[in-house]
DNA sequence: GGGAACCCTTAACCTGGATTAAGAAATGCG
DNA sequence: CGCATTTCTTAATCCAGGTTAAGGGTTCCC
């Protein structure tokens, strides 16, 4: 099943209860936590072709939020029966993208981070604004700030 | 098709060509991967019933190291065609730990993931050194000490 | 056009956890 | 047992990134 999502749509909250997974056409979205102290941990970005959702079974109160960063459309899906149907393919790639991302974490610093995703998502880098790119690298958009400032020397010098 | 795996033998190195993915029957094994300067990073614990496997594609190197921390007996199966024959079930649980992990990671202090780990996996405490425990946290062995110091005395008074 | 609401940057200061260095305790093994 | 190796702890010092604060840019509506 088809559905429309306008820019700053949210599709799903943490708490909520949602048993549905969406594989994205065309568009943005995010799914991301809320702390406790009132920040946001984008976990991941799901541009065209991917698949957002959340891993918590279909019974239970999900712990992330799902938005539209630009007016997208996805197929919605069933996480129980019909995800099986999916691609066994992107969900092996949704692991791979997590375990690296998990290991970049704990052993790279803020720079490595930033310019391994510039790499790794140059498309993306231009769609969405600097604090969750931020967010995305598990750091502050200050933080963010003073390292591209510190990379744009170092090129220029 | 089944295999015996003595403490401390290894698996796979990263850097192997490796197809294959293990299911454990007994004993406990860690999935860890080492950084450009030598330091370890444990990505998983796999006690019984647990899957051990490296998400990247069955042609392509591994980034995992995989040994064994307790003599251990393991199913060894075929990431390809045969994993698909594994419980569903037991790839969503992976999706979902491995979600949680880095969420915690990027929200949580070193002190904070210590305590939801004690919380998480109690019989792991017990099998493990506190290296690997650090390790997997994401911080030194000696800051995991001072944590556990802090904790002892606020328990205490 | 002119607020209002974001967004990005810079700078000063602070802090959690890393690093380094030593010992003490536990474990393994000849 | 007794020596070697690994593991854990403590303490001093250091630093990457967080926090706070302030100013300048954009974008979006009314």
């Amino acid at each position: 099943m088809e559905k429309l999502i306008e820019k700053g749509q949210i599709l799903q909250r943490a708490g909520d209860l949602n048993s549905k997974v969406y594989l994205v056409q065309s568009g943005l979205l995010r799914s991301y936590s809320i702390d406790r102290k009132g920040r946001e941990h984008i976990f991941m970005f799901a541009p065209e072709d991917w698949i957002v959702g959340d891993a918590i079974p279909p019974q239970q109160p999900c712990e992330l939020f799902i938005d539209a960063i630009e007016t997208s459309t996805v197929w919605v899906y069933e996480k129980d029966p019909e995800i099986s149907m999916i691609d066994k393919e992107r969900i092996r790639k949704r692991l791979e993208v997590i375990q690296k991302r998990l290991i970049m974490l704990m052993s790279a610093t803020a720079l490595e981070r930033y310019e391994h995703f510039l790499r790794t998502y140059p498309d993306i880098v231009q769609r969405v604004p600097q604090r969750m790119i931020a967010s995305f690298l598990g750091i502050t958009p200050e933080a963010l700030s003073k390292i591209k400032g510190r990379r744009r020397k170092d090129k220029g010098s």
